[in-house]
DNA sequence: TTTTAGCACTCATGACAAACGAGTGCTAAT
DNA sequence: ATTAGCACTCGTTTGTCATGAGTGCTAAAA
């Protein structure tokens, strides 16, 4: 294990180049506040450091840069020295007034923009709601719209084609024995639940139960499996590891697939529900070369819904977006 | 205006810029297929356009670059001679079953595909649609969730509050009411209209009027204007002119702002349909300097709804845009 | 034995000069 | 009116050199 002087060398240096981006020398740690020793010493401690895999050099001459066992041990052990400010506890503040959509939005734009780096939030997924109403409105002969509401106030909506036999006072029919029969039933299974359902009610009914049964399918199929906000794209471009285009596209290239995103927001341990820091090589994704992520779930009504990731170079000040994702996560958790 | 020569001339220099992105030289152009005049004939041209603003020299030992001028005489005036090339039709084909933002999402990712440029769809103001029909749901108490759907097919949603002398069974009156008597009405004046209606109405009903008025008041505040498809944001990138991250940079931020991507798809003539080009500062945006867009809008059942637009370096291939974007509109257009 | 001062050495970076070459404008010949 | 020829311009590339931040090692100091 590492001596309490190589510690606090470590965390010099890491502390030094998240503010710097540049490597960092004997001098400069030398005078830092709070290590009293010279450059010499330091010198000679980092090149230890260096050889047990904490630290890398990028040429003989250039001081020192954290590796990622440096990151992480500097996130692990060196941390929670940072106290956590909870002084700005004004900034947390929700408007419990507005829609979660529009406060997601403006919470990954409030943190994005107090961190400069990118902000993603993933948000619940329907599929978890209760039918609460279902109305279709046909508009033309072929084409309807069905809209579904869920108990959560969620609403779900679909273009459905209508098959030829059917006229629209069979579909208001249908329409209202649903809202009769299927109304509590989960989202989720609503497209067997309600088709069974409807298969024996239509036992004295006389419409065709093929075409019925296509409309239903085309009514329930709940494809779109979670809302996504990002912010703050553009700020990546600020810092200066993305000073190289090739290193933009990539990252921008993840951007534009969702798939992706959501893939760096899943957790590494499903039911843990706090912060979680992956650093560079850590995260399963392509493209995110040199990045580090920030993750951590919300709950609302004791269920795990949603997650709030921050994306940002590996040089990332960790305990500052620790401590705002924190906040942000339990102050949405909160929310009445 | 120009000789005959001039224009071969300034063609092949357009056209070869295109491909290039780099200074075109005289011996270039005369070794260009259909350009028959020695480089000396050619230099001198190129000394003549130049005097008359439609080519620029970067410096004095350079080749020309088109000026914007000279891309909007190559456009006006030089492009009817490139063919749109109608081979590919199936490029064009549509999935009539797709909803219409499916079918437009994947529009956008073909074109920019396609073209290798930024690509944006805007989507039909609701606000232009009729009513067709209006639901209440109540959530909770206090509140409900409205949905409006309009003649086109389209679905409006609010979360409103419901004031608390209203009972749910007012609500119900109240929207079968509006069912009856406000069908029809063009949602841009629902507003206006549907109060003073239901007004009349509402003398032989008991109901408070305020309360009610506070609540049609909610439900048909439209703010969601228009909604948008972005595509091929990185693949500009691979254009030379975005070599710059700083360019990169003024682009992505105008991404991240809606606003600004809606007025590029803003026409200049607003009742004019077809490809329209806007070349570098015709554009009256900012931080798109160096850049052309190129729209058109396309209707559905005979009303203009949504504008489909490509944007890429003024050096773009006009041709190939203009010929795919024709394509798109008017398949879209068609779709029954 | 541990820490520190001193010093020679390394190597990326920036400045400057020379060579290069793509392209021009002009003139004279066709 | 067109074109071949040639001197000239100027951005780019290449090479060399000086600079300085930072290191590793050794020997002195604590």
């Amino acid at each position: 294990m590492l001596t309490e002087r190589q510690k606090k060398i470590l965390w010099a240096i890491v502390d030094e180049y998240i503010i710097s981006a540049e490597p960092v020398g004997s001098r400069t740690v030398s005078k830092k506040k709070g290590v009293g020793f010279s450059a010499a010493t330091v010198r000679n401690e980092m090149a230890d450091l260096e050889e047990m895999g904490f630290l890398e050099q990028p040429h003989t001459s250039a001081g020192r840069i954290p590796s990622e066992k440096g990151y992480r041990f500097y996130v692990d052990h060196l941390l929670h020295s940072y106290v956590p400010k909870e002084e700005d506890h004004d900034v947390f503040l929700l408007d419990q007034a507005e829609k979660l959509e529009q406060e997601m939005q403006r919470i990954s734009a409030r943190l994005s923009q107090l961190t400069n780096y990118m902000t993603m939030i993933a948000s619940p997924k329907l599929v978890e709601g209760h039918l609460k109403h279902l109305s279709i409105v046909p508009i033309t002969e072929q084409i309807a719209v069905s809209v579904i509401v869920s108990d959560k106030g969620q609403v779900e909506q679909h273009q459905i084609v209508i098959p030829e036999m059917i006229s629209s006072s069979m579909i208001e029919e249908l329409v209202n024995l649903l809202n009769y029969r299927a109304i509590g039933i989960p989202l989720s299974q609503l497209r067997k639940q309600a088709l069974r359902q409807i298969n024996d009610d239509l036992h004295h009914l006389l419409y065709p139960k093929p075409l019925i049964s296509t409309m239903l399918e085309q009514l329930f199929m709940f494809e779109q499996p979670e809302q996504l906000f990002l912010s703050g794209t553009t700020r990546m471009l600020e810092q200066p590891e993305f000073r190289d285009v090739d290193k933009v596209r990539s990252l921008l290239d993840l951007v534009e697939a969702n798939e992706q995103v959501l893939q760096l927001l899943e957790p590494i341990e499903p039911m843990f529900t706090g912060v979680q820091v992956r650093i560079g090589s850590e995260i399963a994704v392509e493209g995110v070369e040199g990045c580090s992520v920030i993750t951590a779930s919300f709950e609302l009504e004791n269920d795990p819904v949603g997650t709030i990731g921050v994306l940002g170079p590996t040089r990332m000040d960790y305990g500052k977006v620790i401590s705002l994702i924190e906040g942000f996560t339990k102050s949405l958790s909160n929310r009445n």
